[in-house]
DNA sequence: ACCTGAACACCGTTCAAGT
DNA sequence: ACCTGAACACCGTTCAAGT
């Protein structure tokens, strides 16, 4: 809506620091992070790598930007959510806000690793966590727990957390662990008796093959809601 | 103790894979892990850089044995705790043993780090992992309830949590938050109270500056493990 | 003001050659 | 068997030069 309109089609869009951090998670999604690259991300604008540098301070601005861009979408939605957060109600509240937020990071899967590599704090999660403390002030919370149900959420305020055992691929349902884990399946007879029970279970339609990431990130939050909802002094 | 006595200490002794991967962690340690690459973790040992791959695949095998390494450590700091396992004293013994996995990563700061970014399963932490399974087993957990378990856990289980806002170095406590904040303060009146509220609680030998992580971390922990043994059916 | 080509200092890794 | 030098294909980034 900002171009001219009497411009040929042809003519280069000018580049904005925007339009790069849109590529960037345009090229993250369709290639990986391991692809995103200075020189990639300028041969997918059009441009010779070095231009880039004219509108982003480095690579590590580039993630820096990223994270925040993302981190806007997700207030972005989260703003649409509306309903009760006083007292008790604030459980319910934070919960839809950080399954939101776990949309959005689900679309792209790559986000979670970047976010969780940044040292810096973007300015949009900043607000993102505010918002998140304020909920918990309507509940009726002090600073004092806010502060801890903080660090116990951790990055699951953020919609994910990260998996120890991901083997990335899906886990056919027919498979035996024990074959899977070969003579080593012997060491671990408590693992091999879980995953067993575990694909038993298995959801042919959930998101991994191992386990319903969904599900079980819930019962996580939960767990944890619940909680800190039980040491609210009211 | 295996080397031959006999020898003259110049002579050079030869590579193993345990000798690279051990210095891996020692240049880890001393300078971060981005300071671990081939090259400099070549001359570490006296050697040029392609000799290491006589011993180790390529350098994410580097990172792979490192993971393993760390995670023999904590196995066998954690084969040395006893004490009862069996019904509502399984929680403390996991307590103990997480604890302990924790301090073996505190010496490694780095090390949280690169075991998130694995997507392959180390053995050895297969075998920790399957050792606190049997804890739970022994405090009558349902297979299908230590599965969600480890998962609520997530990293929490070898020690350690994502830390969303970590600005890496110490805050001194004489600093107000809004002024920290700048500008950007009064658009998250939330954060600012909490921060001015933790600041005020800040213990000068904390770890951190931020906030005490090691209390965080073991009131996040209890948080889970509680609301973990109240859905044991005994 | 914005973009570029050439170059620099680093990576991980391969290969053919040394002992 | 173990180690090496030279080289390749990539990085991020600087700089002086173009328009």
């Amino acid at each position: 809506m900002s171009a001219q309109a009497d411009q040929p089609p042809e003519a280069r869009t000018p580049l904005t620091r925007e339009r790069v951090l849109r590529a960037a998670i345009a090229l993250a999604d369709a290639h990986g992070v391991e692809a995103l690259t200075m020189r990639r991300l300028a041969t997918a604008l059009g441009v010779e790598a070095m231009s880039l540098y004219h509108h982003v301070a480095n690579k590590d601005d580039v993630l820096e930007g990223v994270v925040d861009l993302l981190a806007v979408e997700i207030n972005d939605a989260v703003a649409a959510i509306d309903g009760p957060t006083a007292g008790a109600a604030w459980q319910a509240a934070a919960r839809k806000r950080i399954l939101t937020a776990r949309e959005i990071m689900l679309r792209h899967p790559w986000a979670p690793r970047v976010f969780a590599s940044r040292t810096s704090m973007s300015p949009a999660t900043i607000v993102y966590h505010d918002r998140l403390v304020g909920l918990m002030r309507d509940g009726g919370f002090s600073y004092d727990l806010a502060h801890r149900a903080l660090h116990a959420l951790g990055s699951r305020s953020l919609g994910f957390t990260q998996e120890m055992f991901d083997p990335g691929g899906a886990m056919p349902a027919d498979v035996d662990p024990a074959d899977l884990l070969g003579s080593f399946a012997e060491q671990v007879p408590h693992l091999v008796g879980m995953l067993q029970d575990a694909i038993a279970h298995v959801d042919p339609d959930s998101r991994l093959g191992w386990c319903d990431d969904q599900v079980e990130f819930e019962f996580g939050l939960d767990l944890v809601l619940d909680g800190l909802e039980r040491l609210v002094v009211r």
